[in-house]
DNA sequence: TCGAGATGTTAGTCATCGTTAACGTAACCG
DNA sequence: CGGTTACGTTAACGATGACTAACATCTCGA
């Protein structure tokens, strides 16, 4: 429980320290059920000191959402884009696509999970971009399955990607069930199965 | 919006109506974030009426999840009790339990999302009975599982079954996009498809 | 008719919480 | 050195919220 390490601490560590730590405990109890002093003591500082890092409790949820919701577009635009120059298969996409989005629910769990509770509480501002992410990060699913299957409506494209999500995000759920060596391959495989099912019409 | 009907106004109606109302609003901003004066407000009462209905707060929050968690629990006992009789397969009985708990989800989508979201926040007499009730469900679910595929551990069924509980209660998330009529196919051939990859091991 | 019970209301209480203010201190830099 | 910057502290302030108290009203059965 010593804290100092040496004499100048971790300089810039202390805004990720506390994100890390907010995002835990939004996740367990939600936004308005954790306060500003539980997630000082959490980090080993005690209440206001936040306000040196953050300009308030909203706008160190809207940072979060923001960090989370671009680094998952991010990741699906790298593996579009890298996958269209050689002739690589939707199918061969896809998989990567997933492989991503599980690597984080599996790693980031409390993110994924605040992820898509807690929009509601961002201010408007930020709200807006952050729901233009998730949008964003949808259609890049969305484009990949309709390349695998052309004549399936959006409308239907959408929905099954947002019930992929729900079957890969509910690993906080089953924490400590299955260790992540196997939880992967088995979300793999039921994902796969699922957006096959999903794509290819009745 | 004329609320009264006749003198004699919707008798026992009024706890029913204020679960309901406070269901949607704790699905749509979190337990915390709703006061009671917001739950009195969306039934037409104002505030301080609500204790004459319910203990507190909490308390409200503990039967809303209690009456939840043992219709789930219920549904899916008589699903399997009913099969054994006759020489169903495990598949048809498979079948009804993602069916009932499709019509679940789609029908009543707040309580489906609070239920899975806020145990936390229910105090300690009735939590346990509740997760008591949630673990039953689950085992229901193992144990017809189970018995389509014996070879597979316990612990990958349990994942997998949280799994398609994900999948199937993403439904809040994609509202809208789909109607109903669609959804459901969509959901069920999507959930089968998943718990067959997820039970025949790889 | 009248008293009881069920169901509201408004006004107040007490605790909690987000935020600001005022103040220390240690490192760095001229 | 001396002063700025970064980062903390504790003490308030104001708002909100859960819950209680005191006080109507309406219906109904004896």
């Amino acid at each position: 429980m010593t804290t100092a390490r040496t004499p100048t601490r971790n300089r810039g560590n202390r805004r990720a320290e506390i994100l890390d730590a907010a995002a835990r405990l939004f996740a367990a109890r939600g936004f308005h059920g954790v306060s500003i002093e539980d997630i000082g003591a959490a980090v080993g500082v005690s209440g206001p000191a936040l306000y040196r890092h953050f300009a308030g409790k909203e706008a160190l949820l809207a940072e979060m959402l923001l960090d989370v919701s671009s680094r998952l577009r991010e990741s699906a635009a790298a593996v579009v884009t890298s996958a269209t120059a050689p002739a690589a298969s939707s199918a061969e996409t896809l998989d990567a696509l997933l492989d991503a989005q599980i690597t984080f629910a599996l790693e980031q769990p409390a993110l994924i999970t605040v992820h898509d509770r807690e929009l509601g509480n961002v201010p408007e501002p930020h709200r807006r971009r952050i729901r233009r992410l998730q949008r964003l990060y949808v259609e890049e699913w969305v484009t990949v399955l309709a390349e695998l299957h052309p004549g399936c409506p959006a409308a239907r494209l959408r929905a099954a990607t947002h019930a992929v999500f729900g079957l890969l995000n509910s690993t906080p759920h089953s924490a400590g069930e299955l260790p992540a060596r196997d939880m992967r391959p088995l979300l793999r495989a039921m994902a796969r199965a699922a957006v096959d099912a999903a794509v290819n019409a009745r």
